[in-house]
DNA sequence: AACCAATATTTGGTCAACCAATTTTTATTG
DNA sequence: CAATAAAAATTGGTTGACCAAATATTGGTT
């Protein structure tokens, strides 16, 4: 346990904090399910103020540890102490994503959207992408780029896959990819076209709600941007 | 993951200052790649508190939508207007996970990470996927249950992976997995016998660096909890 | 002893004042 | 006039005092 401080290097204050708080919970001085001490007392235990105790309490409440009940007090998610020393070791060991990462995610999140969209989709989805589509190729029609557009079509369907968590992770990812596009050029205005085509074929198997179809076409679409993967650049 | 909002209605005061910032954006006042008016401004502006501003700000931030240069400004990123107009339009609609959305994103994650866990693991990747299932093991043969140590060996397989995006996102669900597998009870104590054999098969089509079978050996293990996603609880 | 309302305390949430790094402006000098 | 250094203003970051809700304590009544 204690040798696998030593491999973590903690930089942020913050996540140092956050370490101290994950001994307490090994230790057994708070159990799962237990309140966490007051934020005043763990601001003096630590010696340090307590606007930043509330910045590590807000992080490990944004990945689900801690749960903040006002007024009242912090309580440790019920989720056993392996799995919270493990997670938050974790947490503090997240790294910036790369570009291949990034974009194989997107591809293996994108084909399941697709296909889910084929099945889930309602009379109002069908609407919503069409008019996603539709801004897709104005766009694309007067200027060169419409990257933007693109990506906002694909948050669509997964909108229309009623998969919550599926949507969720695409948005967290559309910036990113965004800004790694941008800077890669990676938007050739001459194929731009080609994926108009591409796009309406999504689109009509999600009406036709043929769902193996509608997930080989976003393949295949991807199928491009899976050879820029090789890239390994990275944006920020 | 997070909160929620209503299509139109907006409740939350920090959801209404990202609303506000949209409409900077949305009518040209800030551009992609320009600088925010300073937070104090921006709270004498939309008569709230500095602090409110800096907690909308944040959120933006964690969403890749903002970066913040200390001590100089905060900069809304070069992702286009149009982009930015539709995530933070997501964002604000960002609803709680169900089960079923969890589960089956949870297998799409895991297979994957099992398939790129066999071709891309390391010695040492090995090495920490032996102890991950050897603490699963033990704690099982002591005890009932190891949901936890489950998947924290999961998680492990997803390092292994070399997906920094597909790793983050198990760390992400993972806390949530547990709160409903816990509450659900999905563990049985006979079956999860039976998993042993199923981990030590993952493991080793890993180590023989078989990818198409760590994959398949995957889903198959992971049958038993696609049952479960019939449910529709939501923990929390 | 048991119950319950009034009160005091504790709690996370909020805010205005302050800090240090940065940027801009101004003054000086060659 | 240009260059540069000093100083003023601006910036996000931090802090300690205050707020309202939740909780614990108390004291009286039955």
């Amino acid at each position: 346990m204690l040798k696998n401080l030593s491999n973590i290097q903690v930089k942020n204050p913050v996540d140092l904090i956050i370490f101290q708080i994950r001994d307490m919970i090994s230790s057994g001085a708070i159990k799962p399910g237990e309140k966490l001490p007051p934020e005043r007392k763990l601001a003096e235990q630590f010696n340090v103020s307590r606007g930043q105790i509330r910045e590590a309490i807000n992080k490990l409440k944004f990945y689900g540890i801690l749960k903040v009940l006002p007024q009242s007090g912090t309580i440790v998610e019920s989720i056993g102490i392996t799995a919270i020393e493990g997670l938050i070791k974790d947490i503090l060991k997240i790294e910036k994503a790369d570009f291949k990462s990034l974009i194989d995610t997107r591809v293996l999140l994108e084909v399941e959207a697709a296909r889910l969209a084929a099945i889930n989709r309602t009379p109002d989805d069908i609407v919503q992408l069409s008019i996603a589509l539709d801004a897709y190729e104005t766009k694309l029609k007067r200027e060169q780029i419409a990257v933007e557009e693109d990506l906002l079509f694909h948050i669509k369907i997964a909108e229309a896959s009623k998969n919550t968590v599926l949507k969720s992770m695409m948005i967290i990812i559309t910036p990113d990819i965004l800004k790694n596009f941008i800077s890669l050029k990676v938007c050739k205005e001459n194929e731009q076209h080609k994926t108009i085509h591409e796009h309406r074929a999504i689109f009509n198997y999600i009406v036709e709600q043929d769902a193996s179809k509608a997930a080989s076409a976003m393949e295949f679409h991807l199928h491009d941007v899976i050879e820029f993967s090789k890239s390994e650049l990275i944006i920020n």
